[in-house]
DNA sequence: AAACATTTCGGACTCGAGTCAGCTAATTTT
DNA sequence: AAAATTAGCTGACTCGAGTCCGAAATGTTT
């Protein structure tokens, strides 16, 4: 019986794609710039402003590099300076012309992104398969990131969190029902707020309340969430150790957390770990499983 | 509210899979052979062997292609010689050591795919959205063949399509309760039936069974399905103007099928393309909603 | 048979990408 | 303060990819 191998259907998309990227490539190629500048064009745009960043970035050679930030500095592009700190190191900005042709690509990009969703009856399907593909790809180069429990980034995983669980429990959910735990409670020297960064996107965080009004002060793991597409990259595992780490540094010795049982994975997660299960520690009307773990 | 575009997602995706082909590239740089010759080889090898289709299908200059040959026939991989039909055109076939090579890299990719399948803990999902992108991306080059509906790629869809209607059936479906059309009615002249082919791989069928035994014979739309990472590209329409095509040639005035309310998109179809519903006209237990359309 | 078209071939060329070694200047180590 | 290290610059080089053009062989049309 004739099945195509799930090979042969990886190497279909990668023609797919690689005959995509050609077509982008070329259509770069149209602001009469070889590809090389262009990219070093695009990574000084996008904020990467140290030569050896840019040529960690784009694994480039330091003589090459050197010869296409000369090529771009005579189109009058960019400027360089020696970087206060360390006068050997060049810092590189663009000039205000330079930032109108950085523009100017980013508007060929978005136009294309921007053409194939419009065409595309499916669009959402169509970027969530590439969310998760990207993600599978680039698992390796995901970060988690402290950050402040109010920044833009950990705000779309909380909001993309509640309405994961509004979905999944049976009743709904709803945050002010909720204990929400004060932002600051989660914010060093009280306790700490992780973001996962895949390339940009914030993909999955964990929040680290602290306890510190009780007698034996502890910490609490709160809001832990991994975008669908993020999943199975052991990206929770990631998350626990590193909120233990977190909770041991500021001197954290009891950790809890509750749960729910309609997240089933989560509660396996957490047996896995090696919490183990307690009683009811608070009131929140939404979980019924309560874990714990000293150290 | 910081929420990532869906341009950002998109270019994202973008990143991850040049990344990924830059990385696939320099591994085929391993075999010491640049990376032109390498495209060449492989193209012969899936078995193009006219020098002018390679050329059309690489997007090469004459010239360039020419000493590529060149360069693999000096190497022994490959052997080139007249065709017979007409002696300006050349046919490239590989040598047994050129077959060799050809494999090698064969299983450079299907290591990486392998590979990357293994490491990923959801690979049915991954490769499913691999699926719907390349068809997505490939869509303008989806192509409808006519086939024996016993050949390998009409099985596969046939196979998939049962599964489907199992699936969507709430009393399950069984292929051997239904009037299971006999292949030679569903090919010429009886009948036809079409397959719809991306980059190899089978997305789609419908078949034209002929009912020649009555007074006056007419035609019945059978088997038409379309894999779910290909659904929204149209291709349901395309099926159904190439079929009546053939039932046209074919000498048919009438057209009829049915269908189940329980497959709503389809019901939806037969509606938009202008076909009018009639009463039951046969005796298969799965169907509610009967259809025709004269010319 | 002559004129024209098609197909491949090969030479001369351009261009971009990248490597390498040596250089200068700034900074850190001893 | 001398020596070693680091960051970036420069020139000379290699290599692959690709274009342009004319030659040669074959096929088609008039």
């Amino acid at each position: 019986m004739f099945a195509p191998s799930e090979i042969d259907r990886i190497r279909r998309f990668h023609r797919a794609v690689t005959r995509e990227t050609g077509v982008m490539d070329q259509s770069f190629l149209g602001r009469g710039r070889p590809l090389g500048a262009a990219r070093v064009l695009n990574a000084i745009g996008r904020g990467t402003n140290e030569v050896a960043a840019i040529r960690d970035y784009l694994g480039l050679d330091s003589g090459l590099m050197s010869r296409l930030l000369r090529g771009l500095e005579d189109e009058g592009l960019v400027a360089t300076s020696a970087d206060p700190a360390d006068a050997r190191r060049r810092v590189v900005v663009l000039t205000p012309k330079g930032q109108a042709e950085f523009d100017a690509y980013e508007a060929i990009s978005n136009d294309r992104a921007g053409r194939m969703i419009a065409t595309h009856p499916n669009a959402e399907a169509l970027i969530a398969a590439m969310d998760l593909i990207a993600s599978a790809l680039g698992r390796h180069a995901v970060e988690l990131v402290e950050t402040d429990p109010r920044s833009p980034e950990a705000l779309y995983c909380l909001t993309e969190y509640f309405a994961e669980l509004a979905r999944r429990f049976e009743r709904g959910f709803d945050v002010h029902l909720s204990k929400d735990p004060e932002a600051t409670s989660m914010i060093a020297p009280q306790g700490g707020f992780f973001v996962a960064m895949s390339d940009g996107l914030p993909i999955g965080c964990g929040g680290l309340k602290g306890h510190w009004e009780d007698a034996t002060p502890w910490g609490e793991v709160k809001r832990l969430w991994i975008a669908p597409s993020a999943r199975g990259l052991g990206l929770a595992k990631r998350f626990m150790t590193r909120i233990e780490e977190a909770a041991r540094t500021l001197g954290m010795t009891t950790l809890r957390l509750d749960t729910n049982s309609q997240l089933p994975e989560a509660v396996a997660l957490y047996r896995r770990l090696g919490w183990t299960e307690i009683d009811r520690f608070n009131d929140d009307p939404y979980p019924d499983h309560f874990f714990e773990k000293h150290f």
